[in-house]
DNA sequence: TTGGAGTGTCAACAAGGCTGACATAAAGTA
DNA sequence: TACTTTATGTCAGCCTTGTTGACACTCCAA
């Protein structure tokens, strides 16, 4: 790829950025360092009978305890099959509990155990301190930059769901 | 969130974008993030009989031409068996091609076809697509953090991986 | 009362990881 | 030369996690 035909690049230097061959090293970056953030997870959980989908129900219930299947679902973007095998063996293993809603009974309520919140932290505590660490070698800027990258390649729903989280949470 | 994004991060000698708060909308970031880079090409395989790790293997020949299977087996990270299996459906449709090594006739060095290339051409478009928009809508120092944090993020092992392609691209 | 929403479950299947075992050819070494 | 190691391929079997399709049940709302 010589730089001399990319036609975003003849646009000027301020559109440098976006040559193919930039683009081309973001792909890469997103590939290994996904394989990254989730090693070390992934480690634990194979100890246990679990994976990464047993991680992430774990850790959005975690997050928005009382959240309904459904909205795991959109969260998750899996088929309820999918997520139902997984939220079994996590109910009957103890991690978690389904509650029968109160104004809508036909909804289950998702909550964590005490010995759920455990595995949550256990696997959250692995999983941030390598985000921790990159986090202070890049500094605060290269972070924000990070974050609003991110956000930009989200889509649409995946963004709004992203920011009810991030409100949840403040 | 009172002001947009909540950027206590922006003050460099504040660590309060190392909050627990913080990392976990960081890994909320990565995970819904990666989702949408995704999301494009998947579509373009499934109507294919391929999936991502067609995908991924057709990148990395396709930017590194000529390398050996071992190599690639150190770049994706999985087991000769499951490379195989991807391999020799590929070379049997036609769009990679396996030479045996002039030097070293162990070795197999692996090329994209012309069809292989056609291939990889519209699956990096749609993957790049989404990147570019992203990459346009954050401007060139978000971008440049993004890349900070992601190299920081990946393994020793995968950031040699990272910089040996970037080089080489270069 | 009926339709539809939310949920659970069964069956079957596919992709793509994994391990283990074994085969082959080529290269390197004692 | 004989032995070992390396690079690769392949078979068999297992697991997780995704998919579709079908069906049942409960309950809300029109």
């Amino acid at each position: 790829m010589a730089d001399g035909r990319q036609n975003s690049a003849v646009r000027g230097d301020s559109l440098l950025f976006l040559t193919d061959e930039q683009l081309r090293q973001g792909s890469e970056a997103m590939f290994f360092a996904y394989r990254g953030f989730t090693a070390d997870p992934d480690r634990i959980l194979a100890d246990l009978t679990y994976g990464r989908a047993h991680h992430r129900a774990i850790h959005f219930i975690g997050r928005a305890p009382g959240t309904t299947v459904n909205n795991l679902l959109n969260i998750l973007g899996v088929t309820k099959q999918s997520l139902n095998r997984v939220l079994r063996t996590l109910i009957s293993d103890g991690l978690v509990k389904s509650q029968v809603g109160r104004n809508d009974k036909r909804e289950r309520h998702l909550h964590l155990t005490d010995a759920g919140r455990a595995l949550e932290q256990e696997l959250s505590d692995a999983q941030r301190a390598r985000l921790r660490a990159a986090f202070r070698d890049a500094g605060p800027e290269a972070v924000a930059g990070f974050r609003t990258v991110l956000e930009a390649m989200m889509d649409p729903e995946m963004r709004a769901s992203y920011a009810r989280l991030k409100e949840s949470g403040t």
